[in-house]
Order: C-alpha cells, then structure tokens, then sequence
DNA sequence: TTGAAAGCGCTACCAT
DNA sequence: ATGGTAGCGCTTTCAA
C-alpha cells in the first residue's frame, strides 16, 4: 500500500529548523549551515526515510536532468548497444535516459517526441531517425546519432571511410568481384543491380528520406571507392531491408547470381548475419566460397560462424560527444565524424 | 537557442480567458467549455505553439505516469527484448519507460533505484535484480520480473517445467547423455560435475542471491525432472556465467570430457551460441555431434548456424503482466509463472 | 459557463 | 547562521 511521502516539511518540522536548512542540507549550498543543525537534519532525513521530490525540484528548476532516447528498435543489437552506452555516459553525469522505440514507424516517432518534449527533458537523442522532425519550435537541445538532419546537430561514424576501409581489406586478401548488400526502405523485396558506377556519381540527396540515404550512400560510396582505387568494376549491389531477414534474402540472390561473387560488404552486422545463413544453407562455406565484411560490429558478429570481420562503430565515442553536446546545449548543426575501426576476424579469409 | 516556454498564462492571456479554462480544454474536462470558447484557446494553443508541462502536471497530481526499468545489462539481447516489450506495453497505456543498467552490480543497482524513486516514478520494474532492494520505505509499486524477491511481486517463466520440456526433446531424439550449461556467480571459471542427482533435491534457497540461485535452481531442476522421468543419469553439469564466452567455455569443457555428453541443454541463449562456437571451432557439428537446445528464444538464435530449438520466454506475457499489476498497484507478493514455449529449429536434429 | 485562488514540493532571495 | 516566503506550471474546488 502507497505510503504518505515524506516531505521537506516534515523533516523542517522534525529537526527543528527551516524548510530553507533543510534544503542547504540537501544540496550543499547555496548557503552554509552550522554543523550542529546540519546533523540535525541529517538525522532527521534518516529517520523519516526522506526522499527529495526531483519533480518539484525540476519545476522550480527548470530542468529535469533526463534525456530522451529514441532509436528507431530496441531490439536491434546496434541499438541496444548505443542506448546502454548513452545511459551509461549520462549516468556519469547525473542524467537519466527515458528511452523509448518507434518501431521504425515516422508517425510514431513524431509522437514520441512529443511525449518526451512534454516531459521537459533536458535533451533529445534521435538515434536514425526516419522522419524529420520539427524541433525548431521545441526549447530543447537535440542531437541525431547516425543520420544527419538539417536543422539539427548530428553525429556519426565516418560511412564511407569505414566502409572503404572494410572492402579494402578484401581486396588486399584478392578479391575481385566484391558485392554490396545494403539497405532499402522496402521491406521484403531484394534488388539487384549490377551497377555501372561513373567516377564521383552521388545519389540525390533530398526530401524526408534523405539522411536516411545519405548514411546508406556513404556507404556505397566507400565501396565504389574502394574498388575504384583497386581499379576494379563494382559487383552486384543488393538491396535489403537492415535486418537478418533481409541479409539472408540478398545472401540468396547473391549465390544464385550468373557471375557470383566471391566476397561481400554488409553494410550492417545483421544483413551480414543473414548472409552467413544463406551460404550456410546452401551448403558453401564463408570464407572459402563467400568472403564476408560488416558494417557495424555488435557483439553478435564475435560469435557468429565463421566469427565475422567488421567495421566496428565508435559507439563509445559517439554516446560521448552525444552526451557532451546535449549538456553544453550548443546547438552546432555542423555534423561530427568520428572514426570506426577495423576489427579483423574470421570471415574475411583472415587465419585468426 | 532554447526559448522562453510557452506557459498555460501565456495561452489563456492570449485566448482572453482564465487559465481554468484553458486545463479543461487540454484536459477535455473535469467541466464543459462552450464550444467558441473552445476554439479560442485551441486556437491560441496552436499559434502559440504552447506544449503543456508534464513535470508541473506531475507535482501537482502526484503521479509522473513514468515506470523506471533497472536491467542487468541492456546489452544482453534477452533484456533489451524484455525492455522493448516493456516500453511498447507501457506506451499503449500513457506511460514511459526510465530504462537504466545496473551493469550486473548490485551497488549500481541499489544507487539506481534511488534515482529513480527521486524521480517518482510510479512503479519500477527491476529484471533479474541482482541485490535484494529495500523497498519497503519506497511509495511506489514494484515488480521483479525473472527472479523471485522476498518483498516484491515477482512474475516469471515456468523456468522449471520449460528445461523439463527442452531436455525431454532431447531425450525424444534419442539422446541419453545431456549435459546442463548453467549460470554461475564466479566470472570466469566453468565447473564440470559429474553428478548424482537424488530424487527431489532442492538447492538451497537464502541469503541475498537466494531469488537467482532459485531461477538457476529450477532450470536445473527442470533438467532433472526429465531426465529422471526418462530413467536417465544426470549428464555432466557445467557452470559459467551467462554469456557467449562463458557458453563457449563450457562447450570446449563438454568436449573435452571423457565420456562425451551428446546433448546439451543450455540454460541462456547467450551460453548456447557460446557451446555452438565451440563445436564449430573443434570441427564438429551440431547436432550430429552435439545436440543443443536452449533457454530464451531471442531472435539471434534464429540466425545462428544451425538455427537454435529454444524453450521461449514469453517476453511479451511478462511484460504486459509487470505493466498491468504496476498499474493496478497492487502489491501481490505471490509470485506469477508464465508458460514457455517449445520452438523446434535444427540444433536439437529437427529437420525443419 | 467561467474565474479566482490554493497548493503540489522545492529553491533561493531577502531578511534578520 | 537561519527563517520567511515567492513562485515554478498545473489542476480543481468553490464562487459567481
């Protein structure tokens, strides 16, 4: 059964003092207290099992020291991974998260933001976000993780660099005919293309999609980079929804390709995972018959068959700065690359 | 740059009423408003862009409609599946989720919950609490989800009679040697025992790791039932911490045994991908060599290779069971078991 | 149908 | 060194 709370009061009444003493007890300032009165508040506060009500302190405040999270799922390992991150970073700080899911959904997205901005936070985190929200008219600093958004600070891990780097590394093991599987907003079908790529082609970059975009563009550009160095033609692209599903799907067209490839770049950990399954299925073995790199490195991919080499994201550093700029409440809208990291496995044709 | 918030002052100023009227508007009561007057204010509302404050709301009404979510490590995929669920449960009703790690540390743990009954929150869910929380001084209802605790309602899965169903699989398939992967406190040492199994014997249960001793218990007593019913000894036991390294541990424990277990039930997911990596690192194959089934049912071991059979938490049960007795607020001590669910895929030899 | 006002628990300024 | 008190934005009773 709920008990009465304690409050402030109480504990005045009880130590004999002030509802202002208490309150100098409490957070050490603005104003001294002699030693004396200050155990006697103290005790008092044990006694009465006084707990501070941080809803009225952030009234009165004006800040609620919680942030809001929201990543498009929480299911996604990727995902999980920043958000435990973020907690951890702002825990450091004395912030708590109030996380939340929009289920890859933009409507619902917009109205958890809402929700949030409701609950005064003090910052938002919008981890790929798929809409584009307003946040002009919202008095809050926000900042995007892994998708740039024009009006809004972003950070993320450098795409086409990575990427580069990740098909670079199966280039130097021989490959010559190197696929790319990567994302699409289509849920359930696969494309294929084989592409003829002209030096420097950019995809268009605009409308409510085009973060989006331009993340999964990066990437293909760090492959088409890559290749080119190489002086190589780009292998087939296949386009997938980012997840296990999809990646298994790709996988399946890519084995049944005319000229089949015989290495691939995931442009994320669970179309890698997918792969895997597929040429597992098909009874043909990764590295021998298919090289794979991923885009990502969640913990899962250490403990895949064969242990998968990846492109490992700054997640560390990216909940960092994330933090670090909601709290300085710059509202720089300059976006910030950090670097990824090679971390060579199995499934590369790497011996380790 | 934050601005000025937009107060229900401002809003009534500027629709020419008082700010009663402009509570029931948002509030769509307690009274009637004439509907011209109505229009005044939505009007204002709009062009103000005014955005009620949920902190003063919560002061006022007693209640911040905000559920604090304590996981042992929002990493581990079961959790962050269980803390999803949890989130979608509690959004469906108004509510949002205060998700924190206690990083497996029972210090972290307690000093997170005291954040988040400062925050008032109006319940908490503590998953698989590693401490044994004082709650009797907290207002507020709580809930532990996968662990039983002394003073707490508590819900879980049927974790004996789901390892009774997974082993009895196993012994369908003919196996009569089933070794146990189980979790244990001590990081990083596997136990093997060889044991004998007395009919009925319960490990003891008390002191603060009682409630995880008990979960472990069971699955382990699950593993017994069957394999007793089956006139089986008790394959070798082995314990590890519950991860993909503690699993893999295991598995090159398992094999390296003298006399072969052919089956293993793990009791995590986690530990099964684990025991997986170490056949396949040994050049066996599962489940001709070993067979496998494991406790959970997270979506990974869908895409493992093979494909994992799993005893499957009914993490969506749990979650809405948590949301509603939090939201009921009523303060059941009887502890609440939900049924698993057998999902055959291919470790357990299934041709499926 | 609408308005005035008290008060939720807290902070911090201004007194003393 | 300590006390009194205004006021954060909101809800709701009581009066008009």
């Amino acid at each position: 059964m709920p008990k009465e709370p304690v409050t402030r009061n109480d504990v005045a009444a009880y130590a004999g003092v002030s509802t202002a003493v208490v309150s100098y007890v409490v957070n050490e300032g603005p104003r001294k207290v002699a030693p004396a009165t200050r155990d006697r508040v103290l005790t008092a506060i044990r006694v009465l099992g006084y707990r501070p009500n941080a809803t009225a302190r952030a009234l009165r405040m004006g800040t609620t020291r919680t942030f809001g999270l929201i990543t498009p799922d929480g299911g996604n390992p990727l995902f999980a991974e920043l958000a435990k991150a973020i907690d951890k970073e702002a825990a450091a700080r004395g912030y708590v998260v109030l996380q939340t899911s929009a289920d890859g959904d933009p409507e619902t997205e917009r109205a958890k933001i809402a929700e949030l901005l409701v609950r005064q936070v003090s910052g938002l985190v919008l981890v790929a976000p798929t809409a584009d929200p307003d946040l002009s008219a919202a008095e809050v600093p926000a900042i995007a993780i892994n998708r740039v958004l024009p009006k809004v600070s972003s950070i993320r891990p450098a795409y086409r660099e990575g990427a580069r780097q990740g098909v670079r590394h199966l280039i130097e093991h021989g490959h010559r005919r190197i696929a790319l599987v990567i994302g699409d907003a289509s849920p359930n079908r696969a494309v294929v293309a084989e592409r003829d790529v002209a030096a420097g082609e950019v995809l268009p970059v605009r409308g409510v999609q085009a973060g989006h975009r331009a993340a999964r563009a990066e990437r293909e550009l760090g492959w088409e980079d890559a290749l080119r160095a190489a002086g190589l033609a780009p292998g087939p692209v296949v386009r997938v929804p980012f997840s296990r599903a999809g990646g298994r799907l790709a996988g399946e067209k890519l084995l049944a390709a005319t000229e089949r490839p015989t290495a691939v770049f995931a442009s994320s950990d669970l179309q890698a995972i997918g792969v895997l399954r597929a040429v597992h299925e098909a009874g043909l073995r990764v590295p021998e018959d298919l090289a794979v790199v991923a885009f990502d490195g969640t913990p899962e991919t250490e403990y895949s068959w064969p242990p998968l080499t990846v492109v490992r994201q700054p997640l560390e550093l990216l909940a960092r700065e994330a933090v670090d700029r909601l709290i300085a409440g710059e509202q720089t809208v300059e976006a910030l690359t950090l670097p990824t990291d090679l971390v060579v496995r199995r499934s590369c044709g790497c011996p380790n």
